[in-house]
DNA sequence: AAATCAGCCCTTTTT
DNA sequence: GGGCTGATTT
C-alpha cells in the first residue's frame, strides 16, 4: 500500500487516508480524482475496513469496473470482488430486488426504459381521448421524469393546487390524471422506469426503518463520484443512507455539472458543508492531464460563469500549442477538415487513431463527421446515440426474453403479440387493453382466459392469442433448464424472428440478422463470464438488468485503436491526446434552447469547459458557417465561447481572405463540384443579402474576429412604433396583444436584443415572447 | 389485418 | 435527413 501512497501528492493525499466523518472533495478536471478515489478504498481495506461495509457510487458502469479492476491489483481480486460499486441506479435496482414484496413488486421486475415509456405514455394519451398535439409524449414523460425525481408522488401532486395550476396554465390540466394513471400502469405491469429505481428506494427507506437501519449497518462508508451531478432523489438516498455513521466521501467539481437538465442539482455540491457537521473540505487544483495553454483557455472560459466555487486549477505541464480554431464553410467541410487534419497529424506525429477523439453538442451532428472518416478509411467508433439494446431488432428479442421473465410486462407485449405478423391486429390489442383495465388483470392474464372473459373476439383470432401464451409458456418452460444463451437462440429461431428479418434478402434485414448474432455472441460472453463469479447465478432476469442499466456498449470487443466519436456528456471523465471539439456555433453549441435563462447558459459553458479539459496535448475548435440541419441548410455564426477564450491561448488558422464575388466561382456553393474541393483550402463566402438575425443587422460579408469582443448589436425595429423593446416593461404590467389579448407580464429574461417577457394571457395561456418582434400595448 | 404512403416533428444532452 | 404515426388501399 505504502507504495502506491507515495505516488500521490501532498493534495492528493491528504483525501486518500482520510477515512472517518464527512468531508468533499473539489477535485479540479485532470487532478487525479479518480486516482484518490481508488486508492482511498484500497487504503480503508487495508485498514481492516470489510469491503462489505463500503459503498461507492459512481456516475457510469465503466468507471465502477475500471476502479474494482485497479483495487483488485492493489488488494487482490477476492477482496474487491466484495465491494458494492456501480450507478445509483444498478445498486439500488439490486435493492429494491431484493426488498421488492415490501413495495408490492415482484423481485423480477421489469426496468422500463424510455422508449418503454414513451409508448406507454403515448397509448395512455390516445386512450384517454386527449389531443397529441397538446399532450406531446415527450414533454408529459419529462415533467413525470421531473415529478419523481423531486419526489412528487401521485398523491403529493394532488394535494399541491400549485403544481395542478401549473399545469393547467400550460393548457394540460389532465396531467396529473395521466400521471396516476402512468404509474398504476407501470406498476401493474411489475416495471419501474428509471426514475422510480430512485424514488422507490427513498419510498423504501422512509417506509421501513428497519430496512433503512439494515443498509445503514452495512454500508458504514460511502463515497459518491460526481456528486455535482445528483439529483435530488440521489441526495436524499445519499443522505438517508449516511445519517448514522456520517462516514460520507463524496468529489466532484461544480465546473463540471452537466446534467441539470436531467433534474442534477448543483446546489448539492455547493451546499454539501451545510448537510452534515465538521465537513473536511479538500481540493486537487493541480492538472497533470492537459498543457497550459488549455488549462488557461478552459480557466478563462469557465471565469465567466457566477456559479461556481473557488477553485484554482494549475498546471506544471509543458505551454504545449496553442487551441487551434477552424472555420469551414459548409459541416461537410467541417468534417473533411477534421479527418484531413487527423490522418496528417497521425502520419507526422506516428500516433495511434485512439489517440484522437471528436466531440460534438448533440448526436445528430455524428453524421458529416462520420462520412469524412470513412472516405480517408480512418477507423472510428461511435460511442453512445441510438445504443445497440435500443436497436428495433434487438429490443424485439429482448421483448420475449422479458416476457418470459415477466408476463405482466405490458411494453413487451405489445410489442411482439404481432411481431413476427400472426394476425394480432391493433383492434384485437385495444380490445384486450380495455378488458384487462376492466378486470384489473394483465393483458397477459386476460389472454389466458380468453375463452372466460367478456371480450369481443372472434374465435379464430382467439385461437392466436392462446397460441401466442403457450408459445411463450413454452419458453418459461425452458428457462428452467437453459441458459441465457440457449434460451435466446431457441426463441429467436422459434418465434419467427430470424425467418422474418431473413425474409428479403435486403441489406437492412442483412444488418438486422448480424446485430441479432452479436447479441447472441454477447449472451454468450456473458454466461461464460457469470460461470466465474460466485454469488451471481447467470440468470436471464440478470442478463436483463445489466442490459437495461447499461451505460454504453462496453465490451471494446478486438480492435480497440480507432478515433472516438462522442457527445460532450458522454466524455466527461474520459481524455484524449488530441480533442476536436465541433460545431461551435450560436444555437447550436450554445444550444438554441438553452438560451433562455442564464443558468442555462451556464451550463453549456460548464459542458464547454469538460469539453476542452478533455485534451491533453492539443484542442481543435470547428464551426462552419452554414449547416445541414432539419434536412436544410442553415446559417450560422461562430460560437460565443470562442470568443470568451482569451486569445492569447488560441491560434486562427482560418483568417478570412475575401475575394471579390466572383459569379462563376460561386456557383459551385450550390452544384455539386464542391465536393472535390481539398479542405482547409482558402475559401471564400459569396456575398449575400444580409440576414436579419436576432434584430441585429448583420455585417456582410461574414468576418469573424476573435480579437474584438462582440460589441452589443444595433436594434433594428422590425415591427414598427408598437415595439416595446426600449421600453421599461416590468413584472405586473396588464399588456395588449393583437392575437392573445390580454394578459399579465410574469417574468422578463434575457439582455440586449433577446429580452424576452413570459405573459399570462386571458386567452392562450402563459408565452414567452420576444419584445423586439411581439407587438404589445401597455395597459396598465 | 397487412402494406404502402403522406405528413409530421424533430435535435440538446442520458441513467 | 429520417423515423414515426395515421390514413388509405388491398
Amino acid at each position: 500500500m505504502e507504495k502506491y501512497l507515495s505516488q500521490l501528492n501532498e493534495a492528493q493525499l491528504e483525501p486518500t487516508i482520510q477515512i472517518d466523518g464527512p468531508m468533499i472533495v473539489i477535485a479540479g478536471a485532470g487532478s487525479g480524482k479518480t486516482r484518490v478515489l481508488t486508492y482511498r478504498i484500497a487504503y480503508m481495506m487495508s485498514k481492516g475496513i470489510d469491503a462489505f461495509n463500503i459503498l461507492s457510487l459512481t456516475f457510469t458502469n465503466k468507471a465502477a469496473r475500471e476502479m474494482k479492476e485497479r483495487i483488485a491489483t492493489i488488494v487482490g481480486a477476492s477482496e474487491a470482488k466484495n465491494l458494492w460499486m456501480g450507478t445509483f441506479h444498478s445498486v439500488f435496482a439490486k435493492i429494491l430486488r431484493i426488498e421488492a414484496d415490501r413495495l408490492g413488486y415482484p423481485s423480477n421486475f421489469t426496468i422500463y426504459d424510455t422508449q418503454d415509456s414513451d409508448r406507454l405514455i403515448a397509448s395512455i394519451i390516445k386512450e384517454m381521448g386527449l389531443d397529441k398535439d397538446i399532450y406531446k409524449y415527450k414533454q408529459v414523460r419529462s415533467r413525470i421524469s421531473s415529478y419523481k425525481n423531486s419526489l412528487i408522488t401521485v398523491r403529493a401532486y394532488f394535494q399541491n393546487p400549485e403544481l395542478k395550476e401549473a399545469d393547467a396554465m400550460a393548457r394540460r390540466p389532465r396531467m396529473g390524471d395521466i400521471y396516476k394513471e402512468y404509474v398504476e400502469r407501470c406498476f401493474k405491469a411489475g416495471a419501474m422506469d428509471f426514475d422510480d429505481l430512485l424514488l422507490k428506494t427513498n419510498e423504501l427507506l422512509t417506509r421501513f426503518p428497519e430496512v433503512l437501519a439494515k443498509y445503514q449497518n452495512r454500508f458504514k462508508y460511502i463515497l459518491v463520484d460526481e456528486y455535482q451531478d445528483t439529483n435530488h432523489s440521489q441526495y436524499l438516498i445519499v443522505r438517508a443512507l449516511s445519517d448514522k455513521f456520517q462516514n460520507i466521501c463524496v468529489v466532484g467539481d461544480d465546473a463540471q455539472s452537466i446534467y441539470a437538465f436531467r433534474g442534477a442539482n448543483i446546489n448539492n455540491i455547493l451546499n454539501f458543508q451545510k448537510d452534515y457537521d465538521d465537513v473536511k473540505v479538500f481540493r486537487l487544483e493541480q492538472n497533470y492531464r492537459s498543457t497550459k495553454n488549455i488549462v488557461n483557455a478552459a480557466n478563462s472560459i469557465i471565469d465567466k460563469n457566477q456559479t461556481k466555487l473557488d477553485k484554482i486549477v494549475w498546471t506544471a505541464n509543458d505551454e504545449g500549442p496553442k487551441i487551434k480554431v477552424n472555420r469551414s464553410l459548409t459541416d461537410g467541410d467541417e468534417g473533411r477538415y477534421v479527418a484531413s487534419t487527423i490522418f496528417e497529424t497521425k502520419m507526422q506525429n506516428q500516433l495511434m487513431h485512439s489517440d484522437f477523439a471528436i466531440l460534438y453538442r448533440t448526436n445528430a451532428q455524428s453524421r458529416s463527421i462520420e462520412d469524412a472518416l470513412r472516405k480517408r478509411d480512418i477507423p472510428y467508433r461511435i460511442y453512445g446515440g441510438l445504443s445497440f439494446y435500443q436497436r428495433k431488432e434487438i429490443k424485439d428479442v429482448l421483448s420475449y426474453l422479458r416476457l418470459i421473465i415477466n408476463p405482466a410486462d405490458e411494453e413487451a407485449l405489445k410489442r411482439v403479440i404481432n411481431f413476427p405478423p400472426r394476425g394480432i391486429g391493433q383492434t384485437t390489442v385495444d380490445k384486450l387493453i380495455v378488458s384487462a383495465n376492466g378486470y384489473n388483470r394483465t393483458m397477459f392474464e386476460v389472454m389466458k382466459n380468453i375463452d372466460k372473459a367478456d371480450v369481443k373476439i372472434n374465435s379464430g383470432t382467439k385461437t392466436k392469442l392462446q397460441d401466442f401464451v403457450t408459445l411463450v409458456e413454452s419458453y418459461q418452460v425452458l428457462n428452467q433448464t437453459a441458459d441465457v444463451f440457449e434460451l435466446a437462440e431457441h426463441v429467436t429461431r422459434t418465434s419467427g424472428l430470424i425467418k422474418e428479418f431473413n425474409k428479403d434478402g435486403t441489406p437492412e434485414g442483412v444488418t438486422r440478422m448480424e446485430n441479432i448474432e452479436e447479441l447472441l455472441n454477447g449472451m454468450k460472453d456473458f454466461v461464460e463470464g457469470q460461470k466465474e463469479i460466485a454469488d451471481t447465478t447467470g440468470s436471464l432476469a440478470e442478463f436483463l438488468e445489466d442490459v437495461a442499466l447499461a451505460t454504453d456498449l462496453d465490451a471494446d470487443k478486438g480492435d480497440t485503436n480507432h478515433v472516438a466519436l462522442m457527445t460532450i456528456h458522454l466524455a466527461k471523465g474520459l481524455e484524449f491526446p488530441y480533442v476536436y471539439i465541433v460545431g461551435l456555433e450560436e444555437d447550436l453549441f450554445p444550444s438554441a434552447m438553452s438560451m433562455n435563462t442564464r443558468s442555462e447558459l451556464e451550463e453549456e459553458r460548464r459542458l464547454f469547459y469538460v469539453a476542452l479539459t478533455r485534451a491533453e496535448k492539443q484542442a481543435y475548435l470547428t464551426y462552419a458557417l452554414s449547416r445541414y440541419r432539419w434536412g436544410k441548410l442553415v446559417d450560422s455564426e461562430p460560437s460565443r465561447f470562442i470568443e470568451e477564450i482569451d486569445e492569447q491561448y488560441l491560434e486562427i488558422l482560418t483568417p478570412i481572405e475575401e475575394r471579390r464575388f466572383n459569379p462563376m466561382l460561386d456557383a459551385d456553393i450550390f452544384g455539386d463540384v464542391k465536393q472535390d474541393v481539398e479542405p482547409n483550402k482558402i475559401r471564400y463566402k459569396p456575398a449575400k443579402q444580409p440576414v436579419l438575425k436576432k434584430g441585429a443587422a448583420k455585417k456582410a460579408p461574414e468576418k469573424f474576429q476573435v480579437t474584438t469582443p462582440k460589441k452589443l448589436k444595433p436594434v433594428v425595429n422590425t415591427n414598427g412604433n408598437t415595439n416595446l423593446f426600449d421600453s421599461k416593461l416590468v413584472v405586473g404590467n396588464i399588456v395588449k396583444h393583437l392575437r392573445f389579448g390580454t394578459g399579465e407580464v410574469l417574468k422578463i429574461e434575457g439582455t440586449g436584443a433577446d429580452i424576452k417577457a413570459e405573459i399570462n394571457f386571458q386567452h392562450g395561456g402563459v408565452k414567452k415572447l420576444l419584445l423586439r418582434f411581439a407587438k404589445l400595448e401597455v395597459v396598465g
